[in-house]
DNA sequence: ATAGTATTTAGATATTTGACTAAATATATA
DNA sequence: TATATATTTAGTCAAATATCTAAATACTAT
């Protein structure tokens, strides 16, 4: 829970995961999208990962990153126990 | 948005939110909750009152908090992007 | 095998964070 | 008014974080 919320902790890496709702794609890929080092972004990307918000398949050379929503879904449980609260 | 995710990614503050569900409570209610100082604690609920996830209202020497559970909706309306996708 | 591309790992550095103690502010009560 | 209680503000410090460059690893193609 607590990596979740963490990886979620930060505006690169929750464009990350927009960007992953429209299409798999590689970390070069991801990397072009920002004004940050490759470094920078491999780092981001293992974070979400370890979270387990993304998973990284290699193919060939190249690497594709995807998303995994059944952690959101878990997150979501916990959100919605604030949501049910009636007053 | 961003101080949202950066005041739940901390234990501490997410088990206040969790305390603020079962009743309102005091900070000195809160704080012996903890074995964290009192000051510590009330920088934990600055945040979570900047990111307008607790509302504070003064009772005579007491500071009283209670959650704003309307942030928490636009929380999961971020979530529910995710949710929806199918695969 | 050599060179080129894709990505990560390592090491360095500046910034942010969470904790503490001490001091300040505000209210209640004797 | 003087003192006690509740809470926050200020200042300090160690640990965590995000970034960078340089080097390492892995695969592809010549």
């Amino acid at each position: 829970m607590n990596i979740v919320f963490k990886a979620l902790n930060d505006p690169t890496r929750r464009k990350i995961l927009e960007m992953l709702l429209a299409r798999d794609m590689t970390a070069g890929e991801i990397v072009e999208e920002f004004n940050i080092s490759g470094p920078s972004i491999s780092h981001h990307l293992d974070l979400l990962k370890q979270a387990k918000l993304v998973v990284a398949e290699k193919e060939g050379q190249f690497i594709y990153y995807s998303l995994n929503t059944t952690v959101v879904d878990e997150i979501m449980k916990w959100f919605l126990q604030f949501k049910s609260k009636k007053k």
